[in-house]
DNA sequence: TTTTTCAATCAATTTATTCTATTGGTTGAA
DNA sequence: TTCAACCAATAGAATAAATTGATTGAAAAA
């Protein structure tokens, strides 16, 4: 059985004349009464009557599969609806993934700027760990992922989208408000607080800063299960201090007059965040807008705090 | 677009591996590589991710497009069903159709037969004239009509089923009741009581007493729209006498005390009853399923009336 | 690096499809 | 009855397609 068969016998059915159904089907009359005949015989059953006087009848069971094969031809029809619908790269379901650390801060300013660029684009949101992140794209899960590097999985692509220097957050009381700037190995011998194993920021603040690493059962209190929100309320408190990926400062709303912001002396430590997809990611499309939008929110004057 | 490729689709969507897909639909992988890249060419739309290691990911739009496609498999079973079922000619549904004259009295005792022979088939019932019979016959309206000669259209098949004589039917108080038998001849002055036209009984009877005919406006009383039943009752109701088919008599229950039957004296005038059906009708069981039970229903030995 | 895996590609063959021309059967008019 | 018209089925040839085994290319694991 096949399409366009079914095709045929509706035409038959429509004309009632096997010439006229080949030539609304744009085929001779020939093709159309073979491909018949092999549907009959397929089906065992017989569709027509066919006799010689314009008097072509529907058998009880062709009318029956007739009818059947319309709703055939209907459904497919809306196959070349959806892939219709599904042409444009701009337009569907985009999940995108985002690590805790960059999500908060990132995302707030590239959803309505995306909605301008691409309103047919509907975005999901999923923060997580880079681990599951990093899972979640692998399995097909999410389209895309925001992540900062090192990241190299085995099929995804990268291209690094902006480079966020680390600031240190302190009380406004704190001894440090009068400071220019922070040494890295200032750090060691504050109370400085820092994310749970798992968020990547963590490694990346320990590995700016290996003593703290060193002291970190003495010195360093780890938050596990927390947010960078929590420690900025913290640091606020007075609590202690923490380092900060600057683009945690971008959003008004995250001042507080509490906490004074201190850029690090050169060498800044910092991360490259950059988006990662699968190689074979059909909509580069969508990766391409994405990339441009994100870029755009987080242009390099806008990264140079204070 | 071809049933085919939707089966490939669905089975890479199901094994998430070409050479595995291919397997299933028993065909080798460029077969169905090949398949796939073709529907996605003619959709314009990446249905699936492919990449080395395995790693088969289906696309948002197609995942959609394999619903839809499996739902359009689906539909494409019920065709098989369907003609499945078909494939007994003793089943679905047998539209019949008979003269108002005949209807009556072989239907009550065929259907009965009939639903013990091919419990399968439906039946439905029209009563008719015979034009009208005819007509609904050559559109495919009807199945068969059960009609009474003379009967020849082009396109169509026939096949007699019994002859029935014309019987009198007479009050019980009539003069004719100490009669054996009654002329033809004899009709000529009585109160005769016809059929409408349209009725091929009329025509019948008064081919069998010309006479009747001449006499037409004084004589015999034409009962418009009217049935043999109603024309036995004013028989019974002592308004005149008329002519009837024997089987009208055959049942129990058409029978009264107060209406005597009187054979005609040979050579009785009688009609031929025969099943009609498009020369090309597919269900030729069905046919001689009828020919066989109508026969049995009105075997020669019940005709005979007293 | 080498090996393995998997889908895409190639080239050749088989299979389907489609066409024109014709036949066979039926009908309606001469 | 014969003839012409009509219609679907059939035949045979040309064309298009589907299918296959072997190979290639890309990517990842050993």
């Amino acid at each position: 059985m096949t399409l366009t068969e079914l095709r045929y016998i509706v035409a038959v059915a429509q004309k009632k004349h096997f010439g006229q159904a080949a030539q609304a089907c744009f085929v001779s009359q020939p093709t159309l009464s073979i491909a018949i005949k092999k549907l009959e015989q397929e089906l065992g059953v017989k569709l027509f009557e066919r006799s010689s006087k314009n008097e072509i009848h529907i058998t009880d069971i062709g009318q029956k599969i007739i009818q059947q094969a319309q709703k055939v031809l209907q459904e497919t029809r809306v196959i070349n609806e959806i892939s219709q619908q599904g042409k444009e790269p701009l337009s569907g379901t985009f999940k995108l993934g985002a690590i805790y650390t960059i999500g908060p801060y990132l995302l707030p300013d590239l959803i309505p700027d995306l909605r301008k660029k691409a309103p047919n684009l509907t975005l999901i949101i999923e923060e997580n760990f880079t681990a599951n992140l990093s899972q979640s794209l692998k399995q097909g899960e999410l389209d895309a992922i925001v992540i900062s590097y090192p990241f190299d999985e085995p099929g995804i692509e990268t291209f690094p989208l902006y480079e966020e220097p680390f600031v240190v957050a302190v009380h406004s009381r704190h001894e440090w408000v009068s400071k220019t700037s922070v040494k890295v190995n200032e750090l060691v011998g504050q109370d400085l607080m820092l994310l749970g194993a798992g968020h990547c920021f963590r490694d990346q603040v320990l590995q700016a800063c290996p003593k703290c690493m060193v002291d970190n059962n003495e010195l360093t209190r780890t938050l596990e299960g927390s947010s960078l929100e929590t420690i900025r309320h913290m640091v606020a408190a007075g609590t202690g201090i923490t380092v900060l990926p600057c683009t945690s400062m971008l959003n008004s709303q995250h001042n507080s007059e509490l906490i004074k912001i201190k850029t690090f002396t050169k060498p800044q430590p910092s991360r490259t965040v950059a988006l990662a997809w699968r190689k074979h990611y059909p909509r580069k499309e969508a990766i391409q807008l994405l990339i441009n939008n994100i870029q755009q929110c987080c242009l390099p004057g806008t990264l140079s705090i204070k």
